[in-house]
RNA sequence: CGGGGCGUGGCGCAGCUUGGCUAGCGCGCUUGAAUGGGGUUCAAGAGGUCGCUGGUUCAAAUCCAGUCGCCCCGACCA
């Protein structure tokens, strides 16, 4: 993409209703915008980074035999009347009436809706285990959106669901969810811990919770500092002072951003809305459910809380909208634009996604706005550098500045996205 | 929902306490010129019913009431 013909909307200025340094780094470097408190609609700049983590994800997913699914957003409520969560989840739920006088509900989660799939579909235990996941957008009627998309009334999350016919596949397939979900952050570039947590209205009998250490988190958590283990602050209490787990760490209170919730369900669902199968001994019971999400939305601001400096993102090149920025710092129609031209078409040509800043802006703007979007490469194109031969490749993340031959830019290029 | 704060061109703000001429500043935007490696300079422009409604007054961005919106703390967070 070139620049002078995107839309890369960046602010010198930060707007005034944004506190936290995710949220302003996401304004600021054109990557979202909101409509109303709580709903915000991406930039192209955002939903390219929304796409590379929807793509780690369902390589994930995909991996360990899930399979995708699309479903509703547009629910029955006498679907959750009949769960018993009407009455429960209350006015965090949308609610309304549509012509045929029926009363609807935009879904807040799927646990519902997927559970009425599979009891039509799932008759015997030789249709099980099936794991089925989806993207989609929640809605949640927050009573108090905050933080940008951090917290927010319309979000994008992946679900997953797993139906076993007895514990032991749930734990088999919990424990997979669990290996896929470290993989997943990993691969996001996120720094995280683990907690037992409280599972809460969703039920079950336990739940872990997948943290992003950051004070800008909403959620207090109990974590070792020795060997990692963590709960989070409603399942126990404050007091203790060392790590139950090793028992030499510190336990101490951390603020942390959860981008991720896995939950063993057993029968909390299966039961109530009669999703049972037929046994090996021909008796009839309930399917044995895992549930497994994943924000979408906040592992984008948590992986900007982890990491940025003064100057903006820096983005982990797994989900970096672009692998690379070249910043043309001369303006005219000379050698360096046409040189700039033909490495844009170069890299493009072996499939690196790269954004070339042709704009007519000084070079002060175009590095500032480079270091604003957090591109990992800054290839630097200039009068200067080509009388020498010569490109510079700046790092985003360390600020070194690596000179490489003009013959050698794709091949050092590439050496450097490994 | 309780408490607090804020709404003035696209963005950031001043003016409001103590009402008074054509409502200001910085950035951005348009045009021209110069400049050209870390948010360039000069000149000329465009752009605002001061969130909205009502009230007080000769006169309201400014005072009063209501209302809508936004942010923060708390409650809540499947």
């Amino acid at each position: 993409m070139k620049w002078s013909n995107a839309f890369i909307p960046t602010l010198k200025e930060t707007p005034s209703d944004a506190e936290v340094v995710s949220h302003k780094l996401m304004l600021r470097a054109g990557l979202i915008r909101k409509l109303i408190s709580g709903v915000y609609s991406y930039l192209p700049l955002g939903l390219k980074v929304i796409e590379k983590v929807k793509y780690i994800i369902r390589r994930e997913m995909n991996s360990l035999g899930a399979q995708e699914v699309l479903l509703p957003a547009l629910q029955p409520a006498k679907l959750w009347k009949d769960s018993g969560r009407y009455e429960e989840i209350g006015k965090v739920m949308i609610n309304f009436i549509d012509r045929r006088n029926k009363q609807m509900i935009l879904g807040p989660t799927h646990e519902e809706v997927i559970t009425d799939l599979v009891k039509k579909d799932i008759k015997s235990y030789r249709q099980l285990p099936v794991v089925l996941y989806q993207i989609q957008t929640k809605f949640r009627d927050e009573p108090r959106p905050r933080f940008g998309v951090l917290r927010s009334c319309e979000f994008i999350m992946k679900d997953a669901y797993s139906f076993d016919k007895n514990t032991i596949g749930l734990n088999q397939n919990y424990s997979k969810m669990y290996d896929a979900y470290c993989a997943i952050f990993d691969r996001c570039g996120l720094k995280f811990v683990i907690v037992e947590a409280d599972p809460g209205i969703m039920g079950g009998d336990m739940s872990c919770e997948f943290m992003v250490l950051a004070d800008s988190g909403e959620d207090s958590i109990l974590h070792c500092s020795k060997c990692g283990y963590g709960i989070s602050q409603i399942a126990e209490a404050k007091s203790k002072h060392n790590c139950p787990k090793c028992k030499e760490g510190k336990f101490s209170l951390r603020q942390a951003i959860e981008i991720g919730h896995i939950f063993k369900l057993g029968i909390k669902y299966s039961k109530p809305l009669a999703a049972t199968f037929l046994n090996e001994k021909g008796g009839i019971t309930p399917v044995v459910m895992g549930c497994y999400g994943i924000g979408v939305n906040r592992i984008v601001a948590a992986a900007i809380e982890q990491n940025h400096d003064k100057d903006g993102i820096i983005w982990p090149l797994s989900i970096s909208p672009y692998q690379a920025i070249i910043l043309l710092v001369d303006v005219s129609q000379g050698p360096s634009r046409e040189y700039a031209n033909l490495l844009y078409d170069r890299l493009d040509g072996v499939r690196i996604d790269v954004l070339l800043d042709d704009r007519d802006e000084r070079a002060g703007v175009k590095f500032k706005d480079a270091d604003l979007i957090g591109i990992p490469l800054q290839l630097i194109i200039s009068e200067k550098n080509l009388k020498s031969g010569q490109v510079e490749i700046k790092l985003r993340k360390t600020g070194e500045i690596i000179r490489v031959k003009k013959e050698d830019v794709i091949k050092k290029v590439k050496e450097l996205l490994i």
